[in-house]
DNA sequence: GGACGATGTGAAATCGATTTCAGTACTTTA
DNA sequence: TAAAGTACTGAAATCGATTTCACATCGTCC
């Protein structure tokens, strides 16, 4: 009914309140008599042990934060889908907070974490100059592992996937369809994964021996809107592009959307390569050649450097790339049957 | 640098640590002079409450539960946005729990929840028969709602959208768009969605007065593989539908799927209509008609039903349903031209 | 001018766990 | 047989906050 402390366990039982606990944390030295008399009257009164007392003790808690800007983007969510599931085998739990890319929602959330006393956190952070707001974090002992996107003066262990790589890739693979005209649609320019990925793509350019029209450089903010909007420009210029390289998902779904209002056949009148790929890009029309980043296993990385980081504080800190896939279907380069699905 | 307590705060600004305290918590009663002291302390040491200090001795917390069964599923991802923003306009931290559908793990979430004095916790169980798990936790004090699926002799909170009206519009459109053989792809029939949406369909064709053929009715368990068999068997009778609807939006993913794999055109040889929206679903190829449910209101109303039952513990239980509402895409319905797409 | 209320502050108890320290009983070892 | 472990248990301190109670000061009212 109420809640039951230690101490009506401890008398239940007929012992003392040191003695429940040691049951409790399995200690040594408890003869067996004790320890099942204690089992007994803990099962009997329905015992949870108080989380806040404890953590108050052990100075430490077994909830971690996890920091992500956007959960409604499918790479965040196989990420969380890896960190929960590392998490959960070492008896973590996550508590997921969800920034909408908003600065203060993500300085509150640090906050509560350190108030918290958190084992740790993983943090996608929401500017690259968000140095100040986490150091004082990580100086109260919070270990904290970034995760996509690096930051500016504030070293730490981090994961994230070759962007350049994969820009470059997929840009190489339109190039080689003889594609001309190519756009890119970039990201968020002041994140290094924007940068990262358009830098992949001059390096295509420029490794093919291409020289790039800088009109066809647009710059987004990862969201759909941005997607959509810089797609109907593309298109409404003079000499519109044969080809089109979006460096995220949502932007994608954006000009997925304006070409189809266009009335704009893909791949024939323009081709559209895409960054993240998503459970169903085999079912959007058409299926979508897309640079798959590694989400779960980025979670996963995440997950056993901060542990590790929690282990031995002062190890020099880590980088860990993992390298993106491209998958190639019918909006640029799988030509195989109309209905083809992957 | 280490972490400052209240203590240290004192000292630092020269009064008591009780004093600390009434300026955290903005009691009356403290002269400008000592408030602005405090303040500066607070300020020069960098001070954090510690939560579990606070929690333990107020006996309650700002930490509410949400447990969900997949978060890969894009209605509980509107649902955990609505609960979100209406936690986090309350001061609440919202802790997001993913059970992947498995009641194991459901009740050890339960049981973190328990022990963490959590300030409510807003489910949507994985079985129907959880009414076990679940009343130990309300009746250690914390306020229980219910979410899109309904339990067994637990009655509770409940907050959910109107699945019988739902299917019965999404089948009544099929019906008098002159469809023959309608197929039935249901879900999980041991959860009260899957039941309601069946017997929707059913009042449809009560109504329109058609007989059902049960060999088209087919019962699947909500996930995209059950979508895609089903729907591969229906396709491979010798009489095969004219139209399917389908109970939730994996299973429509895997329908989609499999039409597609198998050369069929949709709508014109089989028309689809889903349930469940998603923001991409007139990306889709083709586009598809759907019933969308409110997510985000319904997870606004969670949290609403929560707080009112945490201060009024024994008002009778509320039952929310809100409207779902069909929406027409080229899947089925709408064949205004080619690349449209809403 | 004494009583009363409003204002402002501190010492100490409290929340529910863990941990240290000390003590008892029982073995083993020299 | 005394000394030294070993096994087991309890009293009390502790973690960092909040809250009660007591007390001091000041103004006001009769």
């Amino acid at each position: 009914m109420a809640n039951v402390t230690i101490k009506e366990v401890a008398e239940y039982a007929g012992v003392s309140q040191a003695t429940v606990s040691r049951v409790l944390n399995h200690h040594a030295y408890i003869s067996d008599d004790v320890r099942q008399r204690v089992q007994q009257a803990m099962d009997a009164l329905g015992y949870q042990p108080n989380r806040s007392a404890r953590r108050l003790r052990a100075h430490s808690s077994d909830i971690m934060g996890l920091i992500i800007p956007d959960i409604q983007n499918h790479l965040f969510q196989t990420l969380v889908r890896g960190v929960e599931d590392a998490a959960y085998a070492r008896q973590l739990n996550v508590v997921l907070c969800n920034t909408d890319d908003n600065p203060d929602k993500q300085t509150a959330y640090l906050r509560v974490m350190q108030a918290e006393r958190a084992a740790g956190v993983v943090v996608i952070p929401t500017r690259s100059n968000d140095g100040p707001v986490l150091a004082p974090v990580r100086e109260a002992g919070i270990p904290i592992v970034l995760v996509d996107r690096e930051v500016v003066n504030f070293e730490a262990d981090i994961v994230k996937a070759d962007n350049v790589r994969g820009a470059c890739e997929a840009t190489t693979h339109l190039i080689r369809l003889g594609y001309q005209r190519i756009a890119i649609i970039a990201g968020t320019q002041s994140l290094t994964p924007g940068r990262e990925r358009l830098r992949g793509c001059y390096e295509a350019f420029d490794e093919m021996g291409i020289r790039v029209d800088s009109a066809l450089v647009k710059v987004g903010n990862f969201r759909l809107e941005s997607g959509y909007e810089l797609t109907r420009e593309c298109m409404s210029m003079a000499e519109p592009p044969d080809a089109i390289f979006v460096a995220n998902n949502l932007m994608s779904l954006g000009a997925l959307r304006a070409l189809h209002e266009l009335g704009i056949r893909i791949p024939e009148q323009v081709a559209l390569v895409g960054f993240d790929d998503m459970p169903w890009a085999g079912d959007l029309n058409p299926p979508l050649t897309t640079v798959s980043q590694p989400g779960y296993e980025l979670g996963q990385q995440a997950v056993r450097l901060l542990l590790q980081r929690a282990e031995s504080p002062d190890l020099p800190y880590n980088k860990v790339i993992l390298q993106p896939r491209l998958v190639v279907r019918r909006s640029c380069g799988a030509y195989l049957s109309v209905n083809h699905r992957d």
